[in-house]
DNA sequence: GCTTGACGTGGAGTGCGCTCGAAGGTCTTG
DNA sequence: CAAGACCTTCGAGCGCACTCCACGTCAAGC
Protein backbone atom coordinates (compact mmCIF):
# COMPACT_ATOMS: atom_id res chain seq x y z
CA UNK A 1 0.00 0.00 0.00
CA UNK A 2 1.84 3.24 -1.40
CA UNK A 3 0.57 6.63 0.56
CA UNK A 4 0.88 9.95 -0.93
CA UNK A 5 3.77 11.63 0.72
CA UNK A 6 2.56 14.34 3.28
CA UNK A 7 3.83 17.91 2.63
CA UNK A 8 5.17 19.52 5.44
CA UNK A 9 2.55 22.43 4.95
CA UNK A 10 2.25 25.03 2.55
CA UNK A 11 2.06 28.67 1.74
CA UNK A 12 -0.31 30.22 0.65
CA UNK A 13 1.27 31.17 -2.62
CA UNK A 14 2.17 27.37 -2.94
CA UNK A 15 -1.54 26.30 -1.83
CA UNK A 16 -2.98 29.01 -4.65
CA UNK A 17 -0.17 27.03 -7.22
CA UNK A 18 -1.70 23.80 -6.64
CA UNK A 19 -5.35 24.54 -6.29
CA UNK A 20 -5.52 26.86 -9.21
CA UNK A 21 -7.22 29.78 -7.17
CA UNK A 22 -5.41 33.15 -6.52
CA UNK A 23 -3.98 33.94 -3.10
CA UNK A 24 -6.55 36.55 -2.73
CA UNK A 25 -9.22 33.66 -3.21
CA UNK A 26 -7.72 31.26 -0.87
CA UNK A 27 -8.03 33.78 2.08
CA UNK A 28 -11.72 35.38 0.48
CA UNK A 29 -12.87 31.42 1.03
CA UNK A 30 -11.32 31.56 4.52
CA UNK A 31 -12.83 34.91 5.58
CA UNK A 32 -16.43 33.72 4.09
CA UNK A 33 -16.23 30.70 6.17
CA UNK A 34 -16.22 28.24 3.62
CA UNK A 35 -13.20 26.62 5.13
CA UNK A 36 -13.93 23.74 7.33
CA UNK A 37 -11.84 25.30 10.26
CA UNK A 38 -9.43 28.49 10.10
CA UNK A 39 -6.35 27.82 8.00
CA UNK A 40 -3.54 27.17 10.89
CA UNK A 41 -0.71 29.83 11.30
CA UNK A 42 3.33 29.95 11.85
CA UNK A 43 4.79 31.68 14.42
CA UNK A 44 4.87 34.73 12.28
CA UNK A 45 1.35 34.77 11.59
CA UNK A 46 1.47 33.32 7.88
CA UNK A 47 -1.18 30.55 6.87
CA UNK A 48 0.28 27.10 6.97
CA UNK A 49 -1.91 24.49 3.95
CA UNK A 50 -1.95 20.85 4.87
CA UNK A 51 -3.15 18.36 2.66
CA UNK A 52 -6.48 18.24 4.54
CA UNK A 53 -6.83 22.02 4.22
CA UNK A 54 -5.76 21.47 0.17
CA UNK A 55 -8.52 17.95 0.02
CA UNK A 56 -10.83 20.24 1.19
CA UNK A 57 -10.35 23.36 -1.30
CA UNK A 58 -10.48 20.46 -3.70
CA UNK A 59 -13.71 19.92 -2.70
CA UNK A 60 -15.15 23.32 -2.50
CA UNK A 61 -13.52 23.47 -6.04
CA UNK A 62 -15.49 21.42 -7.56
CA UNK A 63 -19.05 22.21 -6.03
CA UNK A 64 -18.26 25.78 -7.03
CA UNK A 65 -17.35 24.34 -10.72
CA UNK A 66 -20.60 22.98 -10.63
CA UNK A 67 -22.10 26.05 -9.99
CA UNK A 68 -23.05 25.83 -6.23
CA UNK A 69 -22.97 29.21 -4.86
CA UNK A 70 -20.86 30.31 -2.00
CA UNK A 71 -23.33 30.53 0.30
CA UNK A 72 -24.51 26.62 -0.05
CA UNK A 73 -21.24 25.87 -0.06
CA UNK A 74 -20.90 27.64 3.02
CA UNK A 75 -23.74 25.32 4.61
CA UNK A 76 -22.19 21.99 3.21
CA UNK A 77 -18.73 23.63 5.61
CA UNK A 78 -21.24 24.27 8.02
CA UNK A 79 -22.68 20.76 8.21
CA UNK A 80 -19.17 18.97 7.88
CA UNK A 81 -17.53 21.17 10.75
CA UNK A 82 -20.61 20.11 13.13
CA UNK A 83 -18.81 16.57 12.49
CA UNK A 84 -20.66 12.93 12.86
CA UNK A 85 -24.59 12.89 13.14
CA UNK A 86 -25.59 15.02 10.26
CA UNK A 87 -24.96 12.89 7.20
CA UNK A 88 -28.02 12.38 5.72
CA UNK A 89 -28.51 16.49 5.37
CA UNK A 90 -25.25 16.68 3.54
CA UNK A 91 -26.38 13.62 1.36
CA UNK A 92 -29.34 15.80 0.69
CA UNK A 93 -27.56 18.97 0.29
CA UNK A 94 -25.56 17.05 -2.41
CA UNK A 95 -28.15 15.63 -3.91
CA UNK A 96 -29.86 18.36 -4.25
CA UNK A 97 -26.71 19.92 -6.13
CA UNK A 98 -26.48 16.90 -8.10
CA UNK A 99 -30.18 16.93 -9.77
CA UNK A 100 -29.69 20.91 -10.53
CA UNK A 101 -26.18 20.15 -12.54
CA UNK A 102 -27.63 16.82 -13.89
CA UNK A 103 -30.61 18.98 -15.40
CA UNK A 104 -27.85 22.10 -16.08
CA UNK A 105 -25.82 19.54 -18.40
CA UNK A 106 -28.97 18.33 -20.12
CA UNK A 107 -30.16 21.92 -20.72
CA UNK A 108 -26.91 23.09 -22.22
CA UNK A 109 -26.62 20.03 -24.07
CA UNK A 110 -29.62 20.83 -25.78
CA UNK A 111 -29.13 24.44 -26.64
CA UNK A 112 -25.51 23.48 -28.00
CA UNK A 113 -27.46 21.23 -30.22
CA UNK A 114 -29.51 23.87 -31.65
CA UNK A 115 -26.24 26.33 -31.77
CA UNK A 116 -24.62 22.86 -34.11
CA UNK A 117 -27.21 23.19 -36.60
CA UNK A 118 -26.63 26.86 -36.77
CA UNK A 119 -22.89 26.12 -37.53
CA UNK A 120 -24.11 23.17 -39.32
CA UNK A 121 -25.75 25.76 -41.73
CA UNK A 122 -23.02 28.21 -42.27
CA UNK A 123 -20.99 25.90 -42.96
CA UNK A 124 -23.06 24.42 -45.79
CA UNK A 125 -23.57 27.65 -47.15
CA UNK A 126 -19.92 28.61 -47.53
CA UNK A 127 -18.92 25.40 -48.93
CA UNK A 128 -21.35 26.15 -51.74
CA UNK A 129 -20.64 29.52 -51.91
CA UNK A 130 -16.84 28.83 -52.19
CA UNK A 131 -17.01 26.46 -55.22
CA UNK B 1 -46.00 21.26 -46.33
CA UNK B 2 -46.90 23.02 -43.36
CA UNK B 3 -45.56 26.48 -41.51
CA UNK B 4 -46.49 27.79 -38.19
CA UNK B 5 -49.08 30.51 -38.59
CA UNK B 6 -47.36 33.62 -38.12
CA UNK B 7 -48.07 36.03 -35.20
CA UNK B 8 -49.87 39.23 -36.01
CA UNK B 9 -46.82 41.29 -33.66
CA UNK B 10 -46.61 40.41 -29.66
CA UNK B 11 -46.57 43.01 -27.12
CA UNK B 12 -43.36 43.18 -25.02
CA UNK B 13 -45.53 41.44 -22.01
CA UNK B 14 -46.51 38.83 -24.64
CA UNK B 15 -42.56 38.39 -25.91
CA UNK B 16 -41.56 37.83 -22.55
CA UNK B 17 -43.79 35.08 -21.83
CA UNK B 18 -42.52 33.49 -24.59
CA UNK B 19 -39.72 33.74 -24.74
CA UNK B 20 -39.08 33.65 -20.37
CA UNK B 21 -37.51 36.43 -20.39
CA UNK B 22 -38.66 39.03 -18.49
CA UNK B 23 -39.94 42.25 -19.97
CA UNK B 24 -37.28 44.46 -17.99
CA UNK B 25 -34.55 41.65 -19.89
CA UNK B 26 -35.89 42.41 -23.32
CA UNK B 27 -35.78 46.01 -22.76
CA UNK B 28 -32.37 46.00 -21.65
CA UNK B 29 -30.94 43.22 -24.70
CA UNK B 30 -32.41 45.86 -26.58
CA UNK B 31 -31.15 48.37 -25.33
CA UNK B 32 -27.50 47.16 -24.81
CA UNK B 33 -27.55 46.41 -28.78
CA UNK B 34 -28.40 42.26 -28.56
CA UNK B 35 -30.80 42.59 -31.19
CA UNK B 36 -30.74 42.45 -35.24
CA UNK B 37 -32.21 45.67 -35.23
CA UNK B 38 -34.34 47.61 -33.29
CA UNK B 39 -37.83 46.42 -32.58
CA UNK B 40 -40.23 47.60 -34.05
CA UNK B 41 -43.01 50.05 -32.23
CA UNK B 42 -46.72 50.50 -32.81
CA UNK B 43 -48.22 53.95 -33.46
CA UNK B 44 -48.73 54.56 -29.46
CA UNK B 45 -44.67 53.88 -29.25
CA UNK B 46 -44.96 50.18 -27.94
CA UNK B 47 -43.16 47.69 -29.05
CA UNK B 48 -44.24 44.91 -31.87
CA UNK B 49 -41.96 42.08 -31.50
CA UNK B 50 -42.42 39.97 -34.93
CA UNK B 51 -41.38 35.96 -35.32
CA UNK B 52 -38.49 37.36 -36.78
CA UNK B 53 -37.54 39.09 -33.47
CA UNK B 54 -38.76 35.48 -31.27
CA UNK B 55 -36.26 33.54 -33.81
CA UNK B 56 -33.76 35.49 -32.65
CA UNK B 57 -34.40 36.14 -28.96
CA UNK B 58 -34.36 32.20 -29.00
CA UNK B 59 -30.84 32.04 -30.60
CA UNK B 60 -29.44 35.02 -27.77
CA UNK B 61 -31.14 32.82 -25.27
CA UNK B 62 -29.08 29.47 -26.20
CA UNK B 63 -26.19 31.52 -26.72
CA UNK B 64 -26.58 32.97 -23.26
CA UNK B 65 -27.75 29.95 -21.37
CA UNK B 66 -24.65 28.27 -22.92
CA UNK B 67 -22.64 30.59 -21.07
CA UNK B 68 -21.43 33.32 -23.89
CA UNK B 69 -20.96 36.82 -22.41
CA UNK B 70 -23.34 39.69 -23.70
CA UNK B 71 -20.38 41.34 -25.30
CA UNK B 72 -19.87 38.40 -27.50
CA UNK B 73 -23.48 38.04 -28.31
CA UNK B 74 -23.46 41.30 -29.45
CA UNK B 75 -20.75 40.94 -31.60
CA UNK B 76 -22.57 37.81 -33.23
CA UNK B 77 -25.48 40.10 -33.59
CA UNK B 78 -23.22 43.15 -35.30
CA UNK B 79 -21.88 40.48 -38.04
CA UNK B 80 -25.59 39.27 -38.33
CA UNK B 81 -26.61 43.27 -38.90
CA UNK B 82 -24.15 43.74 -41.21
CA UNK B 83 -25.91 41.16 -43.56
CA UNK B 84 -23.59 38.74 -46.08
CA UNK B 85 -20.42 38.30 -46.69
CA UNK B 86 -19.12 37.73 -43.21
CA UNK B 87 -20.34 34.30 -42.49
CA UNK B 88 -17.19 32.69 -41.98
CA UNK B 89 -16.60 34.97 -38.95
CA UNK B 90 -19.64 34.09 -37.43
CA UNK B 91 -18.88 30.75 -38.05
CA UNK B 92 -15.50 30.59 -36.38
CA UNK B 93 -17.72 32.71 -33.08
CA UNK B 94 -19.76 29.91 -32.68
CA UNK B 95 -17.32 27.30 -33.35
CA UNK B 96 -14.76 28.89 -30.58
CA UNK B 97 -18.19 28.82 -28.46
CA UNK B 98 -19.04 25.44 -29.16
CA UNK B 99 -15.36 24.33 -28.23
CA UNK B 100 -15.55 26.18 -24.95
CA UNK B 101 -19.11 24.34 -23.86
CA UNK B 102 -17.81 21.28 -25.04
CA UNK B 103 -14.39 21.97 -22.57
CA UNK B 104 -17.06 22.96 -19.63
CA UNK B 105 -19.29 20.41 -20.10
CA UNK B 106 -16.36 17.69 -19.55
CA UNK B 107 -15.35 19.30 -16.83
CA UNK B 108 -18.45 19.84 -14.98
CA UNK B 109 -19.08 16.21 -15.66
CA UNK B 110 -15.58 15.34 -14.07
CA UNK B 111 -16.28 17.42 -11.17
CA UNK B 112 -19.76 16.09 -11.12
CA UNK B 113 -18.09 12.35 -11.06
CA UNK B 114 -15.83 13.39 -7.95
CA UNK B 115 -18.95 15.04 -6.22
CA UNK B 116 -21.39 10.96 -7.44
CA UNK B 117 -18.38 9.73 -5.58
CA UNK B 118 -18.77 11.44 -2.48
CA UNK B 119 -22.49 10.99 -2.42
CA UNK B 120 -21.68 7.47 -2.51
CA UNK B 121 -19.42 7.11 0.33
CA UNK B 122 -22.19 8.79 2.67
CA UNK B 123 -25.05 6.41 0.97
CA UNK B 124 -22.75 3.31 2.04
CA UNK B 125 -22.33 5.08 5.76
CA UNK B 126 -26.07 5.87 6.30
CA UNK B 127 -26.40 2.31 5.22
CA UNK B 128 -23.54 0.84 8.04
CA UNK B 129 -25.05 3.39 10.73
CA UNK B 130 -28.82 2.86 9.80
CA UNK B 131 -28.65 -1.34 10.71
C1' DG C 1 21.35 47.56 10.58
C1' DC C 2 18.91 47.73 6.32
C1' DT C 3 16.66 46.16 2.43
C1' DT C 4 13.85 42.85 0.13
C1' DG C 5 9.97 40.16 -0.40
C1' DA C 6 6.32 37.23 1.05
C1' DC C 7 2.66 37.54 3.98
C1' DG C 8 -0.91 39.73 7.19
C1' DT C 9 -5.41 42.71 7.80
C1' DG C 10 -9.48 45.57 6.74
C1' DG C 11 -11.97 47.58 3.55
C1' DA C 12 -12.94 49.40 -0.99
C1' DG C 13 -13.55 48.50 -5.95
C1' DT C 14 -14.80 45.79 -10.18
C1' DG C 15 -17.43 43.37 -13.80
C1' DC C 16 -21.31 41.04 -15.02
C1' DG C 17 -26.08 40.66 -15.81
C1' DC C 18 -29.75 41.93 -14.77
C1' DT C 19 -33.56 44.40 -11.89
C1' DC C 20 -36.03 48.09 -10.23
C1' DG C 21 -37.87 52.87 -9.51
C1' DA C 22 -39.58 57.33 -10.95
C1' DA C 23 -42.13 60.08 -13.86
C1' DG C 24 -45.03 60.24 -17.36
C1' DG C 25 -47.77 58.78 -21.86
C1' DT C 26 -51.54 55.79 -23.92
C1' DC C 27 -55.23 52.40 -24.42
C1' DT C 28 -59.41 50.06 -22.73
C1' DT C 29 -63.39 49.56 -20.01
C1' DG C 30 -67.41 51.11 -17.06
C1' DC D 1 -64.10 60.93 -18.48
C1' DA D 2 -61.80 58.56 -14.87
C1' DA D 3 -59.52 54.43 -13.32
C1' DG D 4 -56.30 51.07 -14.02
C1' DA D 5 -53.36 48.37 -16.85
C1' DC D 6 -49.56 48.61 -19.58
C1' DC D 7 -46.27 50.96 -21.94
C1' DT D 8 -42.22 54.53 -22.53
C1' DT D 9 -37.26 56.36 -21.12
C1' DC D 10 -33.46 57.19 -18.13
C1' DG D 11 -30.80 56.10 -14.57
C1' DA D 12 -29.82 54.04 -10.28
C1' DG D 13 -29.33 49.79 -7.52
C1' DC D 14 -28.38 44.97 -6.54
C1' DG D 15 -26.27 40.25 -5.81
C1' DC D 16 -22.57 37.56 -6.74
C1' DA D 17 -17.85 36.36 -6.63
C1' DC D 18 -14.11 37.81 -6.59
C1' DT D 19 -10.05 41.35 -6.96
C1' DC D 20 -7.31 44.85 -5.48
C1' DC D 21 -5.27 48.48 -2.46
C1' DA D 22 -2.89 50.51 1.40
C1' DC D 23 -0.40 49.84 4.92
C1' DG D 24 1.90 47.01 8.55
C1' DT D 25 4.73 42.86 10.13
C1' DC D 26 8.20 39.41 9.98
C1' DA D 27 12.40 36.55 8.45
C1' DA D 28 16.36 36.17 5.79
C1' DG D 29 20.35 37.80 3.33
C1' DC D 30 23.99 41.31 2.46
Amino acid sequence: MTTIAPTAGLSIAEAAERTGLTTHTLRYYERDGLMLHGVGRSSSGHRVYTDVDLAWITMLTRLRATGMPIREVRSYAVLCREGDGNESERLALLQAHRARVLAQLAEVTEHLGAIDNKIGIYQSRLETAGV
